[in-house]
DNA sequence: TTGAAAGCGCTAACAG
DNA sequence: CTGTTAGCGCTTTCAA
């Protein structure tokens, strides 16, 4: 079995036969014309054979390639990959398959990712803005030519691309809430950069649950980070070293949260009795730190379900109005916040 | 623009500039036979209409697709998805993509990935078995038609198929050592199942690092389990329900450290006073968790990117000996596992 | 130096 | 009911 002959063709089918190649077609794809006769013999044959159509071929002919182009901040932290299996869930049952590639939070290797994906002849793109991404001119260009896409959790022209978001003013608005019912009064946010709309939806929320307790919004509390660990650590530090300092802080992701929890224990500060702590992260990191954190958790896996079925319906139907989904989080309280 | 026209084509160069599809063709390969004049000419358009070749006619023509299957047991783990990076680090430098499936660590759907897989005429697979793998047969067809194939971590009919792994022998080895110099005494090991490699190796690693340090072997010091946080969970607590229980444990991987790190904490006992533990994890989780995990980290990424270079090299020379390349680990100290 | 034609695997319009 | 033909985008003989 010597390299250009692994997979057989409709014409060794039709040879070993001795119809034509367009009976053989119209055979295995149940075409009224043909008789039940032929029919059954062609696809026994077939299914002895292992036949399975070339999906180059297909794809040649069909100009659709049933692939999906996925483009992630980074592969390597469960939000991602969670979502991805979401997507990937739905893809499969379509019959269609997911290429990934990661963006590592560089606007230039988002840029990069999209022309190689289109390259390969994706049908179209699933994608969460890399933390960079402030100029969309290469998003743009899909929207302009028709191609689906759908962005998810970092999102832009969302008058024009179908998204899935979270709830992220109502998730922040239950943190700072809770908070205050536990009787924390100087309640800090560790925010992400401006233009992200996380970012800017969840420093929303923090004011409005502010607001909502009665609690007055100190500018000393609210720091932004470039959402690293070193920034994330930095900025903590800050906030643990103003005169009167926070006694509850929230930090915008995974990252920012637990890099803030090394740096209060650090201090030799304890969770949650000088310090308070609560994060977006999932159902894993949080339970096996220590103090358990109390979180908001993603339901990542939905998020990317969502995702690809709204990318299937911009598939089926290309004209209608985008819509955005929103999901709901759930606020699991744990240790790191309750005295 | 409508759909169908989103890509330009050879022919759409060869129109605009009057000359034959073959001329432009060759024009852009840069064949010596084209005059310099045409070849300036057919390359400027290109640029300018911003042509790329068809990746699916390149693939009908030439029987390569450019993909390589990667099947991993799960997606949503940093080990899998630090591999995964690995391999598209490499892949991507060769003008390869790759196409990620997971077995979900069902032998069931790794026999459907790996079917999938070859359907959609990937030029060869990267592997890592599911836990539940015994048989092999679904691997053997590849082998036998001389499809490239990888095998990483955990892998079987290593003198047909190259493979990746790290020197597990010696990382459990490491572990009892560490243990041992620190005052342990009764040193219990958490495995996995017997078929599993790196299960094999790590206990025989285990066992000559008792004898090493002139340590008893205990047969009650030895359990298995199937690497379940459940199961983990389990015969952590049988283990510290012994009448006289280990003063140390080292759990076969992440799942199971953390649970029995989880389960320790539970029963009130103090990590390392009364048992100290070590895993095999990654950096990120190891010191987030408290106490910090001393454990042995794998070179990740590197597994990733040597065995996409094992698969290239399988993919240029194909009747080459299949090799082995065993990476070395670390033994990474922290608080878990010193007095 | 260039063009015409065949063929990779497949479907579909057109003829029988 | 079945075969012939053209064509999806590309490379590569073969001819000119």
């Amino acid at each position: 079995m010597e390299k250009g002959k692994r997979h057989i063709s409709l014409k060794d089918l039709a040879q070993e036969l001795g119809v034509s190649i367009s009976t053989v077609s119209r055979a295995l794809n149940n075409h009224p014309d043909i008789s039940p006769n032929v029919t059954r013999k062609v696809q026994k044959l077939a299914a002895e054979m292992n036949y399975s159509p070339n999906p180059l071929a297909m794809g040649l002919l069909k100009q659709a390639t049933r692939m999906i182009g996925v483009i992630v901040p980074d592969l390597v932290t469960h939000f991602y990959s969670s979502i991805i299996s979401g997507i990937e869930h739905i893809a499969e049952e379509k019959g269609y398959y997911i290429l990934i590639a990661s963006s590592n939070e560089s606007l230039k290797k988002e840029i990069k990712a999209v022309e190689n994906l289109m390259k390969t002849r994706v049908e179209g793109l699933i994608v969460c803005l890399s933390q960079e991404t402030k100029t969309y001119e290469h998003f743009d260009r899909l929207i302009n030519n028709h191609i689906p896409l759908v962005f998810f959790d970092r999102v832009c022209r969302i008058d024009k691309v179908p998204s899935v978001v979270v709830d992220n003013v109502d998730a922040a608005q239950k943190i700072t809430s809770h908070f205050c019912k536990n009787g924390f009064q100087r309640i800090a946010y560790i925010a992400g950069p401006d233009h992200l709309n996380i970012s800017q939806q969840r420093t929303q929320g923090y004011l409005s649950g502010l607001k909502k307790c009665g609690l007055e919004f100190r500018s000393e509390l609210l720091v932004k980070c470039n959402m690293s660990t070193l920034d994330a650590t930095k900025v903590t530090a800050a906030l643990l070293e103003l005169s009167i300092r926070p006694d509850a802080i929230f930090g915008i992701n995974d990252t920012v949260a637990f890099a803030a929890m090394k740096e209060i224990k650090r201090r030799g500060l304890r969770i949650p009795e000088d310090v308070a702590l609560v994060g977006f992260t999932d159902e894993f990191h949080s339970t096996v730190v220590d103090p358990a954190l109390t979180s908001i958790t993603h339901p990542t896996f939905e998020i990317g379900q969502e995702a690809a079925r709204l990318f299937f319906s911009r598939i089926e139907n290309p004209d209608a109005e985008p819509i955005q989904k929103v999901l709901k989080t759930k606020l699991v309280i744990r240790k790191s916040s309750v005295r």
